[in-house]
DNA sequence: CCGTATCCCGTGCGATACTG
DNA sequence: CAGTATCGCACGGGATACGG
């Protein structure tokens, strides 16, 4: 993988071996300016089972895109938010937002699902 | 899918839904400033098999990202690249590109695979 | 509340061979 | 050259149930 460019590495293959998992980018998109439970992220991402979002936010925090912070508490509560990196990814997930709404718009369909930037 | 926002769309993962595939943001980053042909996307992406290199490039091409050119000749000659629609999803391709390099240097690996962008 | 454990099915995708 | 056709299987990922 990763454009088996010999020794050296291809760099949006390596952006997307970090962000391209199924939910990856979808949930970094929630946690920008934002400190999110489990609980909270299965509500703004319906279609991820429990399975997957556990899966997909344990990848991001080997990836040091996210930090999970468990509060020794009962009942349990453990939040997700950027990490310094994580938050670097931004300017692409503004692009993807962007692009995205400019399309939707352009197709007579209505763009919304968190409004974190006015346009 | 897309967010099931009720009757409205997510950019975000409506953009996915363009480029999430698995070679596509690469096809379409070689593609920039570039007309290419079958074997030499082949050539540039060489873990795409023949089989899904022709889906990839079909998805894109139904989603009018790609122009595809069949000329008439023998042998067979079928030119790619970027239509109008596929140029507007640079920056985003661009801010992968400058993630991604940034991240391997600041790691201790080389980048590289087609430098379109000097830094 | 925040997960893990199992089961299991569809399909993504690689390998290989063939064609106009 | 630029693809199709076929086979086959690993594995992504859904459904469900359970545990600290």
């Amino acid at each position: 993988m990763d454009c088996n460019c010999s020794e050296y590495h291809c760099p949006v293959d390596t952006t997307l071996n970090m962000i391209g998992g199924k939910y990856k980018a979808l949930i970094l998109w929630h946690l920008i300016d934002n400190t999110l439970r489990f609980g909270e992220l299965r509500k703004l991402i319906p279609q991820a089972t429990p399975k997957m979002m556990t899966q997909q936010l344990r990848e991001l925090e080997e990836d040091h895109l996210i930090n999970r912070t468990v509060y020794p508490v009962v009942p349990p509560k453990v939040e997700y938010s950027l990490s310094e990196l994580g938050n670097s990814i931004r300017p692409i997930l503004e692009a993807m937002y962007y692009w995205g709404t400019d399309y939707l718009t352009q197709n007579g369909l209505k763009a919304s699902c968190s409004m974190k930037f006015p346009l």
